[in-house]
DNA sequence: TGTACATCAGTGAACGCGCGTTCACTGATGTAC
DNA sequence: TGTACATCAGTGAACGCGCGTTCACTGATGTAC
């Protein structure tokens, strides 16, 4: 066998990183703890001595997926505060639409944590705060204005996974971005402002 | 007992209007059979006497659930294409951010229907195309306007129904408000609208 | 360094449960004469 | 209008299935001497 304490430390992290992409791809209730056990090449009994129940992960797993999908936004622009339109052109782009298992899990699992027990809405409420900050940030401080790019970035990016047509599904992506890039424009009068 | 095919139809009818609830508070998947015939006071046995499968349902579920979330909205204002600033009030507001189960099935689904199969997608891009075109109608044919309004409303609704902190969800609902009336009142230069 | 033993990560059979679906049945409804 | 019969909406027992969870077990890992 070989299951050394560093392997389950290991296995541990292994079934986090599966079921956060996951969850974002297929939603919270979508999870099963054998099909997970058995996609990280583990049985379903092994389950139980990483966590304490099936709930118990999922709250671990929405923790997970928003810092994956936020992480991943860091990863392209590592220091500093972001510019507003790089935010942008990446978060409302088609490989962002496309890859939701790898993207945010604000815009996956928004609808879900909606009705979900409270425990799992703090958790969300934790990261959508901390968007709010970090868009704010590069808006010179304009919170309404950053809640209002985060609510429309969230809404057009979920609006274009459920749009069949290519085309037109491209265009709800289009329209946000020329939108949020013209209100950068105009909001920030006189300020530190770099573009 | 007491079955006519006039009790049949009104018995269908109240499934599908549970249904319609049910789906948009809890989600499309939280629907089961049993517990729905139940809640109309029918038995389970009886549900495939009026739908093939509980997928098939959930089709008709997701339908229904489309069309009386736009109903409702055009009951408060039914004749004529509706000023924009009325939408928008009414679509970002507590009371509607706190009844999910009666109001817009978008807000409530987009997360599900994304990642749901090709059928349901293409139910729910009729409505989408449907709202764009309804809201395109009160800002004077934006069509792009519209995508960008519809969009944030449904990202602000989604948002603050996750977040605990009551004035922080409000706070998000009011930032969406400002910006979309901002925008109606900017846009429009030399047109017809009349407000 | 080598041996003996305790620990414990993972296995897989077994559990109770709720699910979607089927079907023989019941009895009122609807219809043909 | 009244009778005889076919129809059919709804009932509830039964099905196979997958689920979350438990637990006795296995055998390598880690540790005490």
């Amino acid at each position: 066998m070989g299951h050394s304490q560093a392997e389950k430390q290991q296995n541990r992290e292994r079934i986090l990183a599966e079921v956060s992409r996951q969850v974002r791809r297929d939603g919270l209730e979508s999870v099963s703890v054998g099909t997970l056990m058995k996609s990280v090449g583990l049985t379903h009994g092994g389950f139980y001595g990483h966590f304490a129940s099936r709930s118990a992960l999922l709250s671990e797993a929405l923790e997970r997926a928003l810092m994956d999908g936020e992480a991943k936004a860091k990863v392209q622009q590592p220091n500093g505060p972001q510019r507003f339109s790089t935010i942008v052109r990446s978060y409302l782009s088609r490989a962002h639409r496309d890859a939701p298992e790898s993207g945010c899990a604000m815009a996956a699992l928004v609808c879900d944590v909606g009705r979900a027990d409270r425990a799992s809405r703090e958790i969300m409420t934790e990261h959508i705060e901390a968007s709010i900050a970090s868009v704010s940030a590069s808006l010179d401080g304009n919170e309404a204005g950053a809640i209002v790019a985060l609510s429309t970035m969230i809404g057009a990016l979920a609006l274009s996974r459920v749009v069949v047509d290519p085309v037109r599904s491209g265009a709800i992506l289009k329209a946000a971005r020329d939108q949020l890039n013209a209100l950068d424009v105009a909001a920030p009068s006189g300020s530190t402002h770099t573009r």
